[in-house]
DNA sequence: ACACCGTATGGCAACGTTTTCACAAGATTA
DNA sequence: TAATCTTGTGAAAACGTTGCCATACGGTGT
């Protein structure tokens, strides 16, 4: 219900704004004008805006008029000092130039906007120094929950959060708490797609390049795919399970390795895309050709994917749509933060998108 | 000065944090409870943190000491009510998901943030209701000035913002005034080494795909590439001029009709760097090769351009630098607000970076 | 006629800062 | 020694909101 009033007060007022802009002034008005331009106390003006079905609606128009003839809009600080709220969510992510992360930033912005809270988008660079730096500008501006995006994650950053009770959302690390969610990705099922899709095309032998042995969801993937492997009752080969960096010249070195082999898999996949676009490089140098020497397949569909050449078939990670259940849970844990705190768990899951990088055998 | 003060403020801060992880309790200090710790007024503490040569070297110590011990930071809210000043600086940018802005944004953030300022980053969407939304949130939360890197501008917009004295910086487009910054990109200086770089390989039949027409930026990159193509004395003929969208498929299908031209060219520029992909898939699909039977050249240098197949010869477009300058742009008018408002106007080269997707004719 | 209730409104105290003004005490000048 | 600066400090008034408590007034039930 105050979500909405915001959104009606937004709307509104960008109306208003739109009809006329002659103003010169420059000057903020401030609710008190409102109030003696409207012949009403500034308590009424406040109820007008905030709770409408206190005030008689002859006044309340008289008041709107005031209000748009002023361009009256609340000071956002005063509203802040007063009820400490800040009407802000924050959003942390390790590195915005990562193709990762912009479609999760996009889809963040736009439902968190639409609700009327403001975004504070800060990158960590990977760097936990800068993640205790972006915590605390967090927590300076008094957010009302963060999303923290990254894949690393801090005990005592979180327990800094906790400890004053800001409400947290994770990607795929951690437990969910008091006030805190996670949101969980469902790695297996893509991967099995993606392994059932090999499998149907007639490869046997599939390789796997996963990604730095540190990160957890690297690790996750992994074994989702040894699992999926086993499964599917494929030929076993330790040496086709080759170690990369999650990025392109990762993927090369792996590739190469795998080349090398007496007996080479005739299908790789990868922990992630880059890894993969370093794969199929590797592979054209060798003279070879993709897909129809080699079969690969990627992981995370990042908008490269569609380019390369050939397009990559790969996993779609729904970043658009981990980023709206991280709002919804955000959301949700402010909404009834006077009931009890229910932790959250959220799931996504992954689908593969077959493009033209996978082939017969 | 102020600005050093701020940054000292957070070092010291972050260092008492870091020593001490005890406090469980979550209610935030007050100015109050340090002063009284403090046995100082409230006044004294204030000017201890703003103002230390106002404050006896003794007391100072004990005022932070208590700071310290209470974990006390001051609550920006209260100080934006009463000073005014948001601390915030807005940065407007079309879409985030487009690959040319990410490293725009994350250039912004550092050296923004660096200097103890926050960022309010959002998307337009190339939308312009939407921009006035941005415009609209960019006001409402006061921000000390903002950074418009669209290429769109609209004018009542931009009137909005003057009118209320914030600071603007655009990437560009209009014209440097009251309070409002310009940075000129040097576009031929690029486009000119692009040209020199393939007519030094031999190339007399260069082609140029333009971006769309109503963008005034790509505009301006076709005018530099004729007026290069004019200086060097290279065989004129309009049929090599074509039209694309920026996007990968206008790529795609001008080339397809430069292919089918009777006589074609030896080498062909692109506006952007999607562009300049979807041309060399467009000749690969025609049975040729990049570069051996045409050359490539790109523009913008996004991060696909490194990974593409041949790796792609393309013109940085420094959004780094662009990134600094609008920020520096915005702070130097933030430091003498009150000294006379002079326009300013930055500028920021282009360079060729050579790859492979160029090749002697 | 009286107490009582619901509705519409106003007055005023928060919220946590910064800033202006005032003031005391010691140092400097005349 | 009185007059005038410094230097360090505190009290109190902003800043623009949003509550809470009070009040006025017409209507209802006794």
């Amino acid at each position: 219900m105050y979500l909405f009033r915001k959104l009606v007060w937004r709307i509104t007022v960008s109306v208003a704004h739109n009809l006329r802009s002659s103003d010169k002034a420059g000057s903020k008005a401030t609710i008190h004008e409102v109030a003696s331009r409207a012949k009403v106390s500034i308590t009424t003006v406040s109820r007008a805006i905030n709770s409408p079905s206190l005030v008689d609606p002859t006044t309340a128009q008289r008041i709107w008029k005031a209000i748009d003839e002023l361009k009256y809009y609340p000071d956002v600080h005063a509203r802040s000092l007063v009820s400490g709220k800040s009407n802000i969510l924050g959003l942390i992510v390790s590195d915005i130039t990562n193709p990762f992360f912009p479609e999760l930033v996009k889809g963040f912005e736009d439902v968190v906007v639409q609700r009327g809270y403001e975004v504070l988008v800060s990158s960590t660079n990977y760097d936990p120094a800068r993640m205790a730096l972006c915590v605390r500008r967090m927590i300076e501006r008094q957010v009302e929950g963060v999303a923290i995006m990254t894949s690393e994650m801090e005990e005592h950053l979180v327990d800094q959060l906790v400890s004053r009770h800001v409400p947290t959302v994770f990607l795929d690390v951690g437990t969910p708490g008091e006030g805190i969610s996670n949101i969980v990705v469902d790695y297996a099922h893509g991967i099995n797609e993606a392994v059932q899709h090999l499998v149907d095309l007639g490869h046997q032998k599939i390789g796997f390049v996963s990604g730095p042995e540190t990160l957890a969801s690297a690790n996750t993937r992994r074994a989702a795919f040894l699992k999926s492997k086993a499964d599917h009752l494929l030929i076993q080969n330790d040496d086709w399970i080759r170690q990369g960096d999650h990025r392109v010249s990762g993927g090369v070195a792996a590739m190469n390795e795998l080349l090398q082999l007496a007996e080479r898999p005739t299908a790789v996949m990868a922990s992630n895309d880059l890894t993969a676009v370093g794969m199929m490089s590797a592979i054209r140098r060798a003279g070879l050709s993709v897909p129809k020497d080699i079969s690969v397949v990627g992981f995370d569909d990042i908008w490269l994917a569609e380019f390369t050449d050939p397009p990559l078939t790969t996993v779609r990670f729904p970043r658009d749509q981990v980023a709206e259940q991280a709002c919804r849970a955000l959301m949700s844990h402010l909404a009834n933060s006077q009931a009890e705190e229910k932790p959250y768990e959220y799931c996504v899951e992954t689908h593969l998108i077959i493009r033209e990088s996978t082939a017969p055998m």
